[in-house]
DNA sequence: ATATTTATTTAGCTATATCTAAATTATTTT
DNA sequence: AAAATAATTTAGATATAGCTAAATAAATAT
């Protein structure tokens, strides 16, 4: 059975707004993600509850069915494969390849796929950190905490952001602050939860307790 | 002015139909060429006129226009790059590349081909050794001539197939001719034209003559 | 010059994916 | 529990891209 891109980007949104399938969904929100009205969502929802790949309750929102889970984690495998690729061999910057991989992420090829994973290494996580799930839809996520949530002296790297907005990403570019940055957290002020940070052993930075927020690390 | 993907594909169908914009294009041509009924391509005619990438006159067939013929090589040069990376980079053969360079070749983003040509060390020709226009859709051509039009002792490499079915590559391949091979005419049988080819000064190859008329080389 | 054949276009239909406006259902407030 | 509000769906549009069948124009044959 196969899927439009409309399709497949209904599903990804479906995954990402239920948590992974764990929360339905209700068609406002899906409305909103989709930057779209309730009224062609309704019209999609059936569309996709037909196909099975969600449970869809009229006026009481979806579910995502295990059968979406699973094609909805392929166009995310592809979409940070593709994301990986424009990073590491085309030099885009991290901010730059979300749109370009929007677009890649239907192109129809299992074999393009799998020759990509291979050829970038079999990569386990994408630029922002985010993991990329195997070819059985298998995600090995690692535990990750807030910087504001760390205590001083320990250290770790960071491997997400929260907010992924082209502004916050220019931010964090602007200080030195990166994906795959080796962190140690020097001294945090009780008054306003503000952070010093020391960035591969070299820089030091000062953030509020909003951006340190936003900014997910694995601890070492 | 934006283009969907099926005005890409019947421009681009179009342009090859005309020689490059050298002849007029019927419908029924552009129909036969895009498996497509001749109703459904006079509907595609008006919509194009419209754009002005191509002159249509109701009953006698398209021209193609300057700006048609700038866009049209700016699909194929997308198509060809994704080709070189698909055999340079993902290891494809080059009879599976088609399929999945006719998908590649919409995505829309100047940025991406700028720099899959610079990453790709800005090829001229593809893997079937078809020119790929440079940005202003300048093509420089190199003269081909079909191998049975070559003279014993001639020498010379393989840059294209006029045939390039499946059928027709997977053939070439297992008789060790490819694109990029160094060839020798030894003989030319004139009974039935058939030759023998001396490829990459080791192999020798017997072809027919229908064969040879298929395969075009540059002689040096 | 007329008739036949071929090529092409038009008209009307289908499917996808969107929209607005109206109707309906669910939830919240009083 | 009724009224008001919010959420959602339905109905009826539009645009793209395809189709078939019928109509029409152009080319060819008699």
């Amino acid at each position: 059975m196969n899927m439009t891109t409309a399709e497949e980007n209904y599903l990804k949104a479906i995954y990402h707004l239920s948590d992974g399938g764990k929360k339905s969904v209700s068609t406002n929100d899906v409305a909103a993600e989709m930057k779209t009205k309730p009224a062609s969502v309704s019209d999609m929802l059936r569309k996709l509850g037909d196909k099975e790949v969600i449970e869809y309750r009229k006026y009481y929102g979806v579910n995502i069915t295990e059968e979406g889970k699973k094609r909805a984690l392929q166009t995310i495998r592809k979409h940070r494969l593709w994301e990986v690729f424009l990073v590491d061999k085309l030099q885009f910057a991290w901010d730059e390849v979300h749109e370009v991989a929007e677009e890649l992420e239907h192109i129809q090829s299992p074999l393009l796929i799998q020759r990509l994973d291979a050829y970038l290494n079999y990569p386990k996580f994408d630029p922002h950190g985010d993991p990329i799930p195997d070819e059985y839809g298998d995600v090995r996520a690692r535990p990750r905490v807030a910087l504001n949530e760390m205590e001083i002296d320990q250290t770790g790297q960071i491997v997400a952001v929260k907010d992924s907005s082209a502004a916050f990403l220019r931010y964090l570019d602007k200080v030195g602050a990166y994906i795959g940055a080796r962190i140690k957290v020097l001294d945090k002020v009780e008054f306003d939860g503000s952070l010093e940070i020391l960035v591969d052993q070299k820089k030091t930075l000062f953030m509020s307790k909003d951006v340190a927020a936003n900014i997910l690390a694995i601890q070492s």
